[in-house]
DNA sequence: CTAATTGAACTGACCGGTCAGTTTGATTTA
DNA sequence: TAAATCAAACTGACCGGTCAGTTCAATTAG
């Protein structure tokens, strides 16, 4: 409880944290072991298992503590008054968040549609919210009307588009591209949303 | 190598194959065992060790067949002389492979952006060929005119977008919203490349 | 006859999880 | 001020279950 005791354990955390961030992101965490993550962290495989009691609680903490990080840059993009900035600055945020913290998209991809992942609640609950946000945008920029490209389809559909585009741009350029720009990417995703 | 031979061992590959693909659909080929494969086939594990040799090439088999099946698929899209209707039946014919073939999707959304994965090659040459059949697809919107969103952006990351959105969109369906027609998830991608 | 298949037992590597013991450093005691 | 105490933090050897892959004698089918 004292503060002298909570800097090893902090340390400990973020120190895993980290190295489980890098190596999921990178190699998804079916194939990245316990021993690994922990060698990595420079800990013993016991201080895993002490602050996070198994590798799901581990990785459960990851997808949540990104989930705050993630709805907290989304918020900014909400704020903007011009719909059209702030659509741009929803991808924007999404893509710098996805470059930031690498093994939440890994995880969301390769877990979110599955039904018996351990995450699957988390995880579905987090899509909708970040659909709803996804849709919020794009009703202020078909209120502010110009938009024939959003005011015609199914919001729904249209929203889960958008994700996608977003998600399979931002895991693509980790993985295959990337000497292409953030900026870059907004400007496809925008064009193709035809809200450029 | 005679005929006769091999109608036993086409059928039972391909009861391999069936229960492989709605298995790994279901739960991904992490959590499906090479005994439970079998047995879902009707055919000994054995068997499986007989026709195939190990689980990653069952599972490499499984994705190289999809491939053939989606690039065959494709090429009614591309030979379509209008290239709005190309597109949307490139589109279509993409959503309508994901439903057929639900394993291939899970396969590739979860082991596409990941260094380690044994198919990983294969993958990303897929990928490589599909980015360029949109691609292909785009240019002849492109030069056919009126489409300002698609003449604005780079191509690459366009095409990836769009690979997004219908890999999401085709996978979202599957798991989230089979209510959901292909016809408004085409319709809702079409808007959003504002090709319709 | 031969290729294909069966099924059941077996191997062994891998890996998540455990736990008895050790270290650390702040606090108390004499 | 130095020895004793304490609890949190940490260690790493070890355990046990799981599962891919093997083996093989027996069986079936063309």
């Amino acid at each position: 409880m004292t503060g002298r005791q909570r800097v090893r354990a902090t340390d400990s955390k973020h120190r895993l944290f980290a190295a489980s961030m890098s190596l999921i992101g990178e190699r998804g965490h079916h194939s990245v072991t316990v021993d690994e993550i922990a060698a990595a962290a420079g800990v013993s495989k016991g201080t895993v298992y002490y602050n996070f009691g198994s590798k799901a609680q581990l990785i459960g903490q990851l997808i949540r503590f990104g989930a705050d990080v993630l709805f907290e840059r989304l918020e900014a993009g909400v704020a903007n008054p011009d719909p059209v900035a702030g659509f741009r600055d929803m991808v924007t945020a999404s893509l710098e968040f996805m470059e930031a913290y690498p093994s939440f998209a890994q995880l969301w991809v390769s877990e979110q549609w599955q039904s018996r992942s351990e995450w699957a609640d988390t995880l579905e609950e987090l899509r909708e919210e970040i659909i709803a946000v996804i849709r919020t945008a794009l009703d202020r920029l078909r209120t502010a009307g110009g938009h024939p490209a959003v005011e015609r389809a199914d919001p729904a559909a249209l929203a889960t588009a958008i994700f996608g585009a977003v998600l399979i741009m931002g895991r693509d350029r980790q993985v295959f591209h990337p000497e292409r720009g953030i900026g870059q990417c907004v400007d496809a995703v925008m064009a193709f949303a035809a809200v450029g």
